[in-house]
Formats: structure tokens, sequence, C-alpha cells
DNA sequence: AATGAATGAGCTTTCATTCAT
DNA sequence: TATGAATGAAAGCTCATTCAT
């Protein structure tokens, strides 16, 4: 409901209806509007349950093309999708919920892949990129990517995939910060 | 006003104080709040005045360096920045401010950075990248990097100021699209 | 209250606090201000329930009288007498009103005298009038005399009550239908 | 204006607009939207300035017939017949206008009616009826008539002319103070 | 626990009135 | 004299919030 017109513009009866229950029960949970979409977005933002153990066997490579999946996964399906869009719109009436998101969202993804790209630069899998700045260009490339997609807008070509998307991200950001001299940029063999 | 509570949270008479006359005076101008802020924002997202030929006989190198700078300072000026951050907010309510977004701002310098691509890799300035691809990716990193240095939130250091992070998007970048066998891939000499 | 300021001038707030519930309540039970208006007029207008089923057994005069007499409690009591004014006064906003009103009020009476009247002509009660011409004429004597009686203005003498104007009125029509010959007009012995 | 919409709803744009002047024209002329309905209407209102000398030479008869024909004319004509029905729609906004309304036009009306008709009930060309009463019944029939024609409500069939609706009357009301004994009761010889 | 009728503050919008030009 | 831009009080209407049931 926030999503499709906005939060001033939802109103609790149309929530309720949509949830099947009448006004004042909304009130037994939430103790104001504000509240229930507090509550709601930081529900929507949680990460997923199943945190997947990432295998340090894995190359750097790997790792990366993994973690980028994963993220890409988050990013575009609901309800993190509104959610994110949500918190961007009403950033400054709710900044804490624009915290929330930065911190628990986006610095997480930029930490991993930074620690991921600091061991792949050691071991000259990855070009001698600074790993802070090199995994705050991904997020960026991500997220608005993601952006993108979901609104139509952007100005990717009509009719792409989401996949499409993602695997002309991935390349770019590979070739990228694939070590000059080599001929193999892809190192996982990808 | 708008970019401060967001459109459905500003008030007429905050506007009319804020503008410094009354409310009926909005009405002799504009027929209702929604046809304010379309004005409001198509004025604030019209391009500089300045369009500065871009003389073709500059390298590519410099010539992108050029034209991310120029991008760079009217995605992270007002006020266009607030401008973008609304039309995002406000994407279902206004599809049509979306679209005009997405045409007038992303699509023009898409398409300038991928003219530029397209010399700068025949002519092996650049690496062997799709141009296009390669140019929305640009525009997502810039779009997404302005949006955050606004809001304060992304995953950028605090303290950061527009120079720095524009100094690293473009150094990435260029790192990004240089030649693989390149021991200069800085072709401006930058 | 519609009756007191007219429909224009009369605010929600003055309707609400008069009917003793808030503003508010109100739009749970009407949609707008006009529609609490036409379902305001609607229901004075409704004829009353007690539908007195006409003796035909009775002369035509005596019926006349009756059907005079009810029309004129009808026509001089409130909600009807507001409701009739507001109708006439607000004919061009609102011309479903007028139709509404003109059907089921003076068609409804002008049938019913019609009928009557053709009874007394054949049994030459009455005088050989047309009587759907001389049920017009009736009806309009009747409603601008509670017209005038309910305005205090029209050229009646002050002081007139009700009553007075009724006897007036159906001796003067009597009259004007009672057959030529006749020593005896009133037949029905009044 | 004032007719069209009533007086609430007339705004002085569209006064201003339709008078060919600027808003603030009306306000050298008039002091206030008030001032301008009240002179409006009593402009409306003011008699036909040629006072046609009535020959009392004539017979009773004929000048009671011209005087209603010549009374429908003014009740059935713009000005007077909007005027007329503002002034019943305004009469508790606006007393003096319905007390001038009364005075000026239908007083006058009945007093030259009942002044015709005492001449003629003494010559025994009309029944013995009470001249004031059967003034008032005149007055009442003529400005109901009048109403219902305008408004194309009222119990008349459609399509019936003006002429024909002062025909009906003046038929009615000279059958109903016909003397009783008389084989022509229209003493005119009409 | 759940309801939904009632509330009233606050919104956008209108328009009679004013006044500098 | 005539204008029309500016005003701001007041209107209709909405909706988050409450509370008796």
């Amino acid at each position: 409901m926030f999503g499709k017109v906005g939060v001033a513009n939802a109103t609790l009866d149309e929530i309720a209806q949509c949830a099947g229950v009448s006004k004042g029960t909304i009130y037994l949970y939430f103790s104001s509007k504000e509240e229930l979409f507090r509550q709601t977005i930081r529900q929507a933002l949680a990460p997923d349950g199943a945190e997947k153990p990432t295998s340090t066997l894995e190359s750097p490579s790997r790792q990366l093309r993994n973690t980028i999946s994963e993220h890409w996964e988050f990013l575009t399906r609901e309800p993190a999708l509104t959610a994110a869009r949500l918190v961007n719109a009403e950033q400054w009436q709710y900044p804490d919920l624009a915290e929330h998101y930065a911190a628990q969202v986006v610095a997480r993804f930029t930490e991993e892949v930074t620690a991921i790209l600091e061991i792949g630069v050691r071991s000259r899998e990855f070009r001698d990129v600074d790993p802070g700045v090199a995994a705050r260009m991904l997020a960026a490339l991500a997220v608005q990517s993601a952006s993108w997609r979901a609104s139509g807008g952007g100005p990717s070509p009509a009719g792409q995939t989401s996949e499409e998307v993602l695997t002309e991200l991935t390349q770019f950001y590979f070739q990228a910060i694939a070590p000059l001299d080599s001929a193999f940029p892809q190192a996982d063999g990808a």
C-alpha cells in the first residue's frame, strides 16, 4: 500500500481493508501510522534468515560473483525493492529508517565486498584497486541498476530481464577490476 | 519545501509563506498543488542554458572527463538534486515526471557518454567495452553516488567532499575502461 | 438550515452543530453536501404514510373538499413547506429535484382533482369545466396561497390564519365551478 | 447571471466578464455584491415606464381582461420573470426585496383588480364575490401559472405556449366570477 | 481481542474585497 | 476612471485517532 501511493496518501482505511481487519485493530498493534510504517519497512529490509556461510575456500572471484548475485536478488525482489524506494523517498521524514537502510543493507554489502576485494587484490586476482572505493562503486552500480529496473525508467533498453541486467553489471565490474596484464580477466573461469 | 517534507506533507500555507506571498496568490499562477509541483520539478530539471559546444578536437578521455564533471555538477547542485529525489519518490503518483527525468536527464547523459566511448574504443584509447553498457554503468555510478552524497547516507565515509567523491568515481571509471595492455591508462595525462 | 439561509450559505459546520454531531459524521452518511441536500428534500417531500382510502361513496364535492384540505395541510406544514420553496429556488441547480416535486407533489394532486372533477361534471354537480384545466387552476391557487402564507408576503391581509386562507380558497373555488343555474352551489351542504 | 446559478454561486469574476468590465470596476458602482444584487433586482422589477391610462369608459370585463394581459406580459417576460424567482428564493436573505416585490408588484396588481371587481360586482357584470378575495385568487393564479411556465415544471402539458396558458387562465377566471344566472357570462362579448 | 461509528484538526481551494498603478 | 494582482477568511472535505461496545 505504502509503495503504491506513498506514505502520506495511503489511508488507514485502505490499509485495514487490504489487511482484512478493521481500522481500530491496527491500533492494537501499532501506536500510530508512523509506527506502522517504520515497522513495515524494518521488516521488509530484514535480511533473509538463511545466512549462507560463505565458504572461504572459494576464490575471491567466485565469492564476489555469489555475493553480487545474492544482493541483486535481494534488491530486485519484494519487499525490499519497494522498501528501499520508500526509504529513499522519505529520508527526511524518517532519517532513522534511512540510517537503518544505509547500515543494514548498503554497509553490510559494501563491507562484505571490501573484504573479498582485499583478499583478491592481495592475491593479484584483482587489479590493485582501493577495496573500499571499489566496493562502494559496486554497491552504487547494483542499487541504481535495481532501482531503474523496478521503475521501468532509467537508460536500460526496454524488455531487458533482471538476469540480463545482472549479467551486464557483473561482466562490467569484473572487467573493471581485472588485472591489467591479464589475458584471462575472469579468474573464476566463467 | 517539497523536498523537505514531501509533496503530500507540504502545505500551501507554508509554501506561500516561504515564497513571501499569500495562499491565494499561488492559485493565480498554478491551477492546483499538483500543477505547482509539476512545473516546479520541470523547471528544476531544465538543463543549464549554457550548452558548452564540446570541442571534438579534444581526446575522448578529456571529453569524457568533462562530461562527467558537468553531470556531477548538475546532479549534486540544487535544484536538480532535490528534484531528482522527488521524482524518484513520486514516480507512481507522477509517472510523467519520471519519464521526463529519464529522458531529459539520464538518457541525455548516457547518449553523450555512449558517443564518446564509441570513439574512444575505436581509437583504442579505451578498452573494447560495449559503449552502451559502459555508459549506463557510468550513469548509475554517478546518479547513485550523488544521491548518497546528498543524503549523507550511503557507504561513503563521512566528511568526504563532493570533489573527493567525483575524483574517486572518475578514477575508478577510467581504470575500468582503460585498455588492458596500457601502462598509462589515463590517456589524457591526468 | 437550508431553508433559513439557502443551500449555498448553509455551512456544514452549522448543519453539524444543529444536528448535534460533528462535521465528519455527516460524511459517513452523505457523500457530499449536495447529496445531503437532495436526500433531505426528497424525504421532506415524501407524502404522509397514511394514505386515506378515498371513499368513492362520497359526493364529488365532499371528495374535493377533503382533497383540498389534505393538500393544504401538506403545503402549509413543515417540512414540505420549506422543501417546496427550496426546490423552486434551486430549480436550475437541481433540476431533478424540481422534476421530482412536479411529478410527486403537483401532478399527484392535479390528477386526483381531475378525476374528481370529471365525475362531478358528469353528474352536473359541477359546472361544465375542463377538468384538467380546472385542476391546474386549483393547484396553482393552493400552491401560491400556501407560499404567500408562509412568507408573510403576498397580498393577503396580515393576521390571517391558515384556516381562513383555506376557507377563502375553497369557497372561491367552489363558487367558480358551481353549476350556473344552481341556487345551491355548494352541493355538499356546507 | 444571478438567475442561472443563484446569488451565492454567481462569482464577481463571471459577472464582470459578462458585463465586459473588470472586477474592480464593479466596486466603483456598487459597494458590495449584496448591493449589486439588490439594485439589479429593484431595477428588474421596476414597472414599465408607459403607464397606460386605463380608460374608465370601458366595461369592467374589458378592463379586467386588459389588466390580466398586461400583468401576464410582465410576469412572463425577462427581467421580471427571473427577478421574481430570485426574490422568492432569497426571501430570507433579503426580506426587503421580498417586501418590495409584494408591495410593488403583487399588491399593485391586486389593488387594481380589486377596484375593477368592485365596479363589476356593483353593476352585476360579475357575480357577488368578495372583490379583495377574488383579486388575491387571480393574483395567485397568475403568479403561479407564470412560474410554472418559466420552469417548464408544473402540471401544464408540455408545449403549451404562453398565450394558451393566458387564455386558459382568463377563461377560467371569467367563468368563476360570471353571474350565476347569466347565459352570457362573458359580458365583454369575447 | 476486535470493531467501526464518531471525532475534529487540518488540508486544498474559492472568491469577495482591496488598492497601487 | 478603470484595472487586475494580491489577499485571507472561510468553505467543503479527508482521515488519523479514539473509545464504547
